[in-house]
DNA sequence: ATCCTATATAGGACTTGTCATATAATAGTA
DNA sequence: TACTATTATATGACAAGTCCTATATAGGAT
């Protein structure tokens, strides 16, 4: 389970609350990997009980009291190891491509709006990423160093250069649709 | 829930039973979609209570008996409505991208390593692209159209087309990492 | 005075998917 | 003779993730 190891990532740069989690994943790795409030509560009680995060208490007044996550040596040796160990090829389940691979049974033109409409999400998605480092620099009270920097931009790179060939393919492939060879049926 | 869809894809050529469709998926879609055997069956018991297929009790000497299932008028609806309906944008959970965003925390020489495996399981899988041509051959018994022989071939396509720009971005990578770009601590 | 937002945690119910196993008959192989 | 594979369906147990709701307090806006 990477959320357990994401979760790790970060409580290694310093202890969170589950709370704090939460807001971090939403301005920082939810592009490829969002994670539900109910989840990261019940993963970090789960991990406690595994040993890798101890609980610290904090008091607050006028304020429901915080669980302060510490990660523990069990917790970073767990981390660091997976971290060093290469992941098994994964299976991307894709809705899109179950679509394009029964779009025969379509009439063209529905194709042709189908493909129009991948191409403007990806176009949307693309928008939503250039702004991403922005709110980058709103969470860099988080960045421990520039070593860190690097790798948390390496994956914007990677999610804009797989966003932009993915359009690039749809913009070529709506020019051969629109050159007639989809062969009727 | 896509399986569901895909599933009167197929029956929307012909009726199948669960243990053919099993071969099917394995020998198409399972790319982009691998699906469990058990959660065919379960799928297919619930479409039908849905009333989207009907069930065609098939005995047979020497075998277990088969179900044939047959889509119903209502499956095509169904079917025809959600190929021709946009998706929303997916959010794909990528645990490589997990181990990215925290790989300042390993030494240079792991990066490298876990970078070079990396586009060891790309080049992997496109070698398993690469036959699978050949495959879809010895299902093309299925095969309805040319029209929907090219959308099977699109997905193909689509497939290597992601595989070969991840590729080239994580060789690209590497290159900046052999050259000393990853800032120190 | 009421509503909304922020802070903070948590549980119930549910969906999707995985893994292992059971059943049952036949045919081929070691 | 014993095992393995193929055809065929099905269930139990579980893991991961989503959605909704509950609880509690404080401050600001309408």
């Amino acid at each position: 389970m990477s959320l357990e190891q994401a979760i790790l990532g970060f409580l290694n740069y310093r202890p969170y609350s589950g709370y704090d989690l939460k807001k971090i994943f939403d301005t920082s790795v939810r592009h490829f990997w969002p994670a539900d409030q109910s989840q990261i509560y019940r993963t970090l009680s789960r991990m406690n009980k595994e040993g890798w995060v101890d609980i610290e208490m904090v008091h607050q007044e006028s304020r429901p009291d915080r669980k302060l996550y510490h990660i523990t040596t069990a917790g970073q040796e767990a981390l660091r190891q997976w971290l060093a160990t290469p992941l098994p090829p994964q299976e991307n389940r894709s809705a899109d491509m179950i679509q394009v691979f029964f779009a025969g049974q379509l009439a063209d033109e529905e194709i042709l709006a189908l493909f129009e409409r991948a191409a403007d999400n990806i176009r949307a998605g693309l928008a939503r990423y250039a702004q991403i480092p922005r709110e980058i620099e709103a969470y860099s009270e988080y960045t421990t160093s520039p070593r860190e920097f690097f790798f948390w931009m390496l994956t914007l790179d990677v999610g804009m250069h797989t966003l932009q060939a993915n359009l690039a393919f749809i913009e070529a492939l709506i020019q051969r649709i629109r050159n007639g060879e989809i062969p009727a049926a």
